[in-house]
DNA sequence: GTAATACATTGAAGTTTATCAATATGTTTC
DNA sequence: GAAACATATTGATAAACTTCAATGTATTAC
């Protein structure tokens, strides 16, 4: 994967605002498993389930099973290359 | 428009490769008319018109015409907000 | 004022995305 | 091992998005 398309991969799963939600969750308590990013919103399961596999295909999102839940947690290394490419585009 | 709105916007605006094209270019060259922008890829005219409204909306990209031109440049102001939330989720 | 230029709008086709109900898979508990 | 739990997969539908050809609207140039 180029850095463009981590970029827009990226950029992409941010926009949505069911995903940002999961985001902005995860930043405040650090981690989640999936059924209580479920009680964000009022989406089905299914439905929670694709959301975050995007975010997790997108490098922003990390996961860890453990036994049958899955734990996610942000990618720091990730958001933060986003941030420094965005920080540069801001001050060009 | 809420903040969420904003962040949401900004980063479907920047979830595609023609558009970050764009915004990667303007922050090379300051400015560019829509015209110049149709060179940077095989798109057509309409197309273009269509991905630069899109930015503009979104609020990454400001645009002042002049006379039959239309000049844009980026919204640093905008694309800093974005860049200070990315921040704030890196190292939560 | 006609022609050329720069961009916008419209309408339509194809593709992708979001969503859910139903069902499947793997895991813990009893 | 049966039942409950956590998550994934499948298949379907509706909405959103990307793209273009055709056409429209200003603006500049001659």
């Amino acid at each position: 994967m180029t850095n463009d398309d981590f970029i827009v991969k990226a950029a992409k799963a941010l926009g949505d605002k069911n995903r940002l939600k999961i985001v902005k969750e995860l930043a405040k308590r650090g981690t989640m498993n999936c059924s209580e990013t479920e009680k964000l919103t009022s989406l089905a399961q299914p439905t929670m389930s694709h959301h975050i596999q995007l975010l997790v295909e997108s490098g922003l999102v990390s996961v860890e099973k453990d036994g049958r839940t899955s734990i996610l947690s942000l990618n720091q290394k990730n958001i933060e290359a986003l941030t420094v490419f965005l920080g540069k585009v801001a001050d060009a």
